[in-house]
DNA sequence: GTTCCTGCAAAATTTTTGCATCAGT
DNA sequence: ACTGATGCAAAAATTTTGCAGGAAC
């Protein structure tokens, strides 16, 4: 089974667990992004739902939202634009982060294991318990550079 | 002279190369930043410039704000609480990142040279010119971890 | 049957824009 | 004088909330 469908499952047990019903809105934003790794806004998903043709209210897409980030299923990540975004959090821990390219916009994701100890060295050093983190990078992509 | 100050005139010589007039609003707001090292709301910046009896509106606030970021004298922050904070960068390259308390809602600045080099050597690893990046560590601080 | 979920509409927040006026060069 | 800067008010964009009806357990 692909690894967006094991996200949607642990989803599911998670909220399951927490005692909550399930719901159609949640079931389609679940499902979206499942199949999305990377950042998108509320507006992106209302949209993309209608595309499908499986409309869904812009206050529950929020609703779901608050309730994916809150139990750590969804990240909620900031490029700096003004809008939110959003992404599924990996079970197992794994995670990028993101370059954004000031010449043509385009979203980059990527990872790196020395930023990830860097991190946690700092986080020792400071003496401060370190739940999570993001990276934001700007300049400009291999194509624009 | 204190490097609050030097900030201050760096962004005058930055202006006025640039061909700008000077206004009531800019020198307020940027007083207002050259004394406060870390990341401020426009709201806050409006609140506290009329704390001073030195009323001024907001859009004016948000277009200097905007004008100082264009020019890099003025780096934008999100926090993921909806709204964007700003704080003065230095001319001299020196910066700092932030951790929020998730417990106490403390904003922590910090720097560290470890995490700098991991993302230089990252940025020559992906082949991009990173020209700015931010970092945002959420946890527990000291007093709250 | 109870509790949670959904969608609509309304409200609240944050940020941007239009426009007339004022001020700096 | 010319051009940029300011402030007000209005608008736009994003996100949150209230509430009534519907669905899940």
């Amino acid at each position: 089974m692909p690894e967006a469908n094991s996200w949607s499952d642990h989803v599911q047990n998670v909220l399951a667990r927490a005692g909550l019903k399930r719901g159609g809105a949640r079931e389609r934003v679940v499902a979206l992004l499942a199949g999305k790794p990377c950042a998108l806004t509320a507006v992106e998903i209302e949209q993309e739902l209608r595309r499908q043709g499986r409309l869904t209210g812009r206050a529950s897409i929020y609703r779901v939202l608050e309730l994916l980030v809150e139990h750590g299923l969804v990240e909620r990540v900031e490029l700096g634009d003004g809008q939110a975004r959003f992404e599924r959090v990996h079970p197992d821990g794994a995670h990028h982060h993101h370059l954004v390219c000031e010449r043509c916009g385009r979203l980059i994701a990527f990872d790196d294991p020395g930023l990830e100890r860097a991190i946690d060295r700092l986080g020792e050093r400071l003496g401060v318990r370190v739940e999570s983190h993001d990276v934001l990078l700007r300049g400009a992509c291999k194509k624009c550079g």
